[in-house]
DNA sequence: TTCAGAGTTCGACATGTTTCGAACATAGAA
DNA sequence: TTCTATGTTCGAAACATGTCGAACTCTGAA
């Protein structure tokens, strides 16, 4: 997935097919009410007042608490952060038994620009 | 499609179920290459230094210009305007021959603000 | 080495999306 | 009224998505 755009919030024309496709990708990453819940539980904007820096907060072994609290099966979780991971929004790295979960602030702010922010 | 959350970026939890399947609906709606194309010409935001006020700037007719730019039949361009409008992203207004359309800054504000903005 | 826990991959099925052409509706002009 | 331009609705076809259970991989513990 090219990244050449995600810093300019005001691309030049013609803007290339390339930036809606990615774009349009990641919003479809969003489009999924449990994907939304797990992208923005990660994010850790449910709570009051929270900042979305996810960077620094990573997760783990949040499949299966994710599995549960949405009454999925595990394969469908999986396969939605794989979508997540997929659209560039979600990083995963094991780390031994647990693997980490963290959010890409460059996508998110790519995506951010397409809104006017 | 209720809009009590809009307006708060950070909101209490436990954050309703309508919160999360009203904004999926939105990024699905932005989910298609074509109607993301469409949703920024809207916005005015495929020029550089664009700003996000487009409930200033109507477009009229547009239907027809999309059919063509995007080589896409005029009720697939339909098609795409009414996900936008069942989203709440778009608005339609008939004047005699003309139609004028502009875009909900309200919604693409809440949407904004999933993206921690 | 065997076991248990976390996540992945696969095949299957039901449902939803994208697209088209054809037929329709509506408003102004000839 | 008849014509033209714009947008809508419908049915159909091709394709994509969401979900599951079963079988699998990988890692650390017993």
């Amino acid at each position: 997935m090219s990244n050449s755009e995600t810093d300019n919030p005001a691309p030049a024309t013609p803007v290339s097919e390339t930036f809606f496709q990615d774009r349009a990708k990641q919003f479809k990453a969003l489009s999924n009410p449990h994907r939304l819940r797990i992208f923005m539980t990660l994010a850790g904007c449910l709570e009051p007042g929270c900042v979305m820096e996810s960077d620094v907060d990573h997760y783990e072994n949040c499949q299966r608490e994710f599995s549960e609290q949405l009454q999925l099966a595990p394969s469908t979780v999986s396969h939605h952060f794989k979508e997540l991971r997929n659209a560039g929004l979600v990083h995963m790295e094991r780390q031994g038994k647990r693997v980490l979960v963290w959010i890409d602030a460059d996508t998110v702010k790519a995506l951010r620009s397409v809104l006017g922010g």
